[in-house]
DNA sequence: AAGTAAAGCGACATAGTGGC
DNA sequence: GCCACTATGTCGCTTTACTT
């Protein structure tokens, strides 16, 4: 059966030292920070949120809203259910995750929340949206299902921009930089110099990406030219390993029989004869 | 998100030795 | 000469906890 977003529920209010109940709920919320700052309690966490930042909750997800008597605080909350309606103007929400498959994960339950900072044009629709909601009527419902889609596109596309930025950015800067200086020493030192970022927060963000540490990943870098350099050349193995920039070929060997369990000798020998 | 300090430990260089 | 292996000491990477 088809299924389409309908808002349920869409109020702006202005909130004073207040302390929700935890709760749940079927429909997904959308809680939108127009001035002021608040907290929201989350899966045992709490989440700091300040103007323009916008939190999207799964349905079902248990939160509350905490605001600080000292920090008052004004929203805009939508809620809304993906149902069935043959009367529906727009596309299913299949129809979108085929068209953008990225919105799936948008949609995924084991993807409790996103904390998202708006460039505006989420609160553009939003607004929009809640403005034509009030005012729902025969002639403006296709309106009103194009805006929620364009919402949930925004959210989408927001999301992705966000992951990009904060993490590939400075990841694509250092990953360029060992794939074309791997043949001479790479210190992390350097790495944060171009990436304009601490040492210490780089290793965050590579750990992060990558699953592995900064000299992990120069070494497997290394080890797969070594590999190639093997397999395809007649380069000596003393002078392969000052060609993917360790120093003596006594450590070259270390690192190699460690990652492959072969010294290189053997593993060119290995793969001449396969 | 981004930056910092500090502590611990692992990566790495080096030297020495020996087998082929 | 080439390569492998081991022991050892140093340096800086990495993590952690905290702040901005």
């Amino acid at each position: 059966m088809q299924q389409f977003p309908k808002a349920v529920a869409y109020y702006y209010k202005r909130w004073h030292e207040f302390e929700m109940d935890l709760h749940h709920h079927p429909a997904m919320e959308i809680m939108y920070v127009i001035d002021g700052k608040c907290q929201i309690e989350i899966d045992d966490r709490v989440v700091d949120m300040r103007k323009g930042q916008y939190i999207f909750i799964q349905s079902n997800v248990k939160h509350r809203l905490i605001i600080d008597k000292n920090h008052p605080c004004r929203m805009l909350n939508i809620e809304f259910i993906l149902h069935s309606n043959k009367s529906a103007h727009y596309m299913s929400i299949d129809q979108l995750f085929q068209t953008q498959p990225s919105l799936q994960t948008l949609f995924d339950p084991h993807q409790r929340y996103f904390l998202l900072k708006d460039d505006e044009v989420v609160y553009f629709t939003l607004r929009h949206l809640v403005l034509e909601l009030d005012h729902q009527s025969a002639n403006n419902q296709l309106l009103i299902d194009n805006l929620m889609v364009q919402l949930i596109l925004w959210i989408d596309r927001n999301r992705r921009e966000y992951n990009e930025q904060t993490n590939n950015q400075h990841m694509k800067k250092a990953l360029t930089y060992i794939h074309e200086h791997y043949d001479t020493e790479i210190r992390v030192e350097i790495l944060a110099c171009i990436t304009h970022l601490h040492p210490s927060y780089l290793h965050k963000i590579f750990r992060r990406s990558l699953g592995m540490t900064i000299n992990q990943y120069i070494t497997q870098v290394r080890l797969d030219k070594a590999k190639m350099l093997l397999i395809n050349t007649e380069i000596p193995v003393t002078e392969i390993s000052n060609y993917v920039g360790v120093n003596t070929s006594q450590y070259f060997s270390n690192l190699f029989k460690k990652e492959t369990a072969l010294s290189p000798s053997e593993y060119r020998e290995h793969f001449r004869e396969i």
